[in-house]
DNA sequence: ACCTGAACACCGTTCAAGT
DNA sequence: ACCTGAACACCGTTCAAGT
């Protein structure tokens, strides 16, 4: 294993500087913040952001990664308060809640369940692939939830319920009922 | 009513020539193609194009009624064709491909079930939603849906399950699977 | 080794001048 | 009445020069 080296003292400091405006500005002005501004408000070159962060999608990732490991933690606090479907549905109303609420999430959290999306997503996709497939699991051990489902499918559903969501309004006042419709199926009771 | 005054002869070219660009434009970039290019490939000035289309959406949407509205009319062909329920899900399922496989159209049919979303939607809007409300209503009349489901609220969650499909791959292979999650919902079988 | 910031390319939008 | 295209503002990205 090839040591990492550890940065000089400045390049960490403007490192972290980046990360934590980088943070503020998406949450102000969504994921197309603009790079010059970040370089800017840091106070360090436009040229030391693209150094550390060859790509907007590095930046947002690296800024983002807290919160994703912090969806797959919750999972497994869930896990142990709640029976599985239950578990399930309310990490899913979650991670709904911050796909729309957390500015900048979206499009991380959608490109961590993408076919074919390359590499991209490595620390923050595996963490919310992860609990998914233990709560998905779970469920369906219990008989609760349809045996031929992927985890990576309900993630799918869920970003699609999201975007319902965002559709009827900013916030997400629709997202319980947009669960229990897809949960429970549009067709009648019966 | 006031009178529409017709166009002058070169105006008229320009708008036509702007918005058969626009629509190759479109499909060949995406919702985000170049304005400034639209405009060159159509040989006239970037002002021109402004004149005509004030925004980029009003561009979009002119370049897209025509697809639009065939979705409307669409709907009544399959409802004469199918019983309610199987018509309207067969629709859902071609509004789902045309938002995924017509590069452009998904942001147009977002915001045409966007609430809030000011006056934007006029003529595309109406008629993707007059096309829901009548499908609705019928399989519901037939008791083959939910009586609480509001048009509106199907059209969103199609939209949801087209961006759910988009994640799975490119094209729209999980259209139907995704939808008939949808409809039968996540629980198993009883 | 890392940083800076000027330079370049590109895009959207406006508006004075032209027909 | 409508068009043109230069001009401006803004952004992303690169890279030579600096420490």
């Amino acid at each position: 294993m090839p040591q990492v080296r550890p940065m000089r003292a400045d390049a960490r400091r403007n490192y972290e500087r980046l990360l934590k405006v980088a943070a503020e500005a998406f949450a102000e002005h969504g994921e197309n913040a603009s790079l010059d501004d970040i370089a800017k408000r840091a106070g360090v070159g436009s040229g030391t952001l693209y150094r550390h962060f060859p790509t907007r999608q590095a930046l947002l990732e690296a800024a983002y990664v807290d919160r994703i490991e912090a969806l797959g933690t919750r999972a497994d606090e869930l896990a142990e308060e709640l029976p599985p479907y239950e578990a399930l549905m309310e990490w899913l109303n979650e991670l709904c809640v911050a796909t729309i609420q957390v500015r900048g999430l979206k499009s991380l959290l959608g490109s961590a369940v993408t076919d074919g999306g390359s590499v991209a997503m490595t620390a923050c996709g595996t963490s919310v692939k992860g609990a998914a497939t233990r709560l998905v699991g779970a469920a369906q051990a219990q008989g609760a939830l349809r045996a031929d489902l992927e985890p990576i499918e309900v993630l799918r559903l869920a970003h699609g319920v999201a975007t319902a969501s965002e559709l009827a309004n900013g916030q997400g006042r629709e997202i319980r009922r947009y669960l229990t419709l897809l949960t429970e199926g549009l067709r009648p009771e019966r």
